[in-house]
DNA sequence: AACTGACCCAACCGCAGCCCC
DNA sequence: CGGGGCTGCGGTTGGGTCAGT
């Protein structure tokens, strides 16, 4: 059953006020959060003077009153980052309009539901006629996304190899015992040519594309040419490991959380960077 | 002008993960 | 380690708007 009998749901709905905000509310929530900044939803709506639940204020500032929010139609660049981003992470609204600057998740689902399925359904021909929010599972080839995992979690550190490995890095791997090397990527390169600054954030992030360095704490663990041994690869299988998991995982089985967050930490969201990332075709976490 | 159905989108709901004690 | 509280996410709903008749 539900966690109903929890204070902060059990506030919910009991005389509070729902539906439509009113502009004196909208006022009262947007000076309160100017002054003490966002956070602590449940305690927002009592200190603010607002007869709302704690979710509702949150969702409201997040929707709608934040102040960089875009207002005005989805671009056309928009739309069609939108359809590869849903082809690519499903219908993880709140990732792909982290790709989006000023959009929020809410406005993607929407526009997505309303708007893109019904124009994708149209182009892909009449055999596809499910809604786009059906719980069936059945999905059409549209709203099929190439994720392997639905749901992402978290992690901290993401380690990326990117094929194709050398010879040469096999030697270093080997030389450089239990430790695998990790050999800067065509990608990063590429990467770093077009965008040095997307490259100086991820270096200072959690999120670590390349660089031997990383892996001190992990080489009692890790034996590289014992992990391709083991699981049969050749020198074309991209790679990555999760250093809060401490272990490889193969990108065809790599679980989401992985992807979606190393995705999120590498860069600021921009559109020409995002579509370039996607165009590269280099991302060794996408599965084009 | 009135009605109706389609459409849009803000807001709600339920759930699950994370964090802290 | 377990439980409670908080937060964020995705699915769904319902009211407002618009276009067609």
């Amino acid at each position: 059953m539900r966690r109903s009998t929890t204070p902060s749901c059990s506030r919910e709905g009991e005389g509070l006020n729902k539906g439509a905000w009113t502009a004196q509310e909208d006022k009262l929530l947007t000076c309160y959060i100017m002054v003490h900044g966002e956070g602590k939803w449940t305690h927002v709506p009592i200190r603010a003077g607002l007869n709302r639940s704690g979710k509702s204020c949150r969702l409201r500032w997040l929707n709608y009153l934040r102040p960089d929010i875009k207002r005005g139609n989805i671009t056309q660049d928009e739309e069609d980052l939108i359809i590869r981003l849903h082809k690519l992470l499903g219908n993880r609204w709140s990732l792909i309009a982290g790709r989006l600057p000023g959009r929020t998740d809410n406005e993607i689902k929407n526009y997505w539901n309303t708007t893109l399925a019904k124009k994708l359904r149209t182009q892909s021909g009449p055999t596809s006629e499910q809604h786009p929010s059906s719980k069936s599972g059945e999905s059409d080839e549209i709203n099929r996304p190439l994720v392997i995992q639905k749901k992402a979690g978290r992690c901290k550190n993401v380690v990326i190899q990117h094929p194709p490995y050398s010879e040469e890095t096999s030697t270093i791997n080997s030389q450089a015992s239990n430790q695998l090397v990790f050999e800067e990527a065509h990608l990063t390169r590429q990467f770093t040519d077009q965008f040095p600054q997307a490259v100086g954030e991820c270096q200072n992030s959690d999120v670590n594309l390349s660089g031997p360095e990383r892996n001190d704490e992990f080489q009692d663990e890790l034996n590289a040419v014992d992990f391709f041994r083991e699981f049969g690869l050749d020198n074309s299988m991209p790679v990555a490991m999760d250093a809060q998991a401490d272990e490889f995982s193969l990108i065809d089985e790599l679980v989401d959380c992985r992807i979606t967050d190393g995705f999120r930490n590498v860069v600021s969201a921009d559109l020409d960077l995002t579509t370039f990332m996607m165009d590269s075709g280099d991302w060794p976490w996408i599965r084009f």
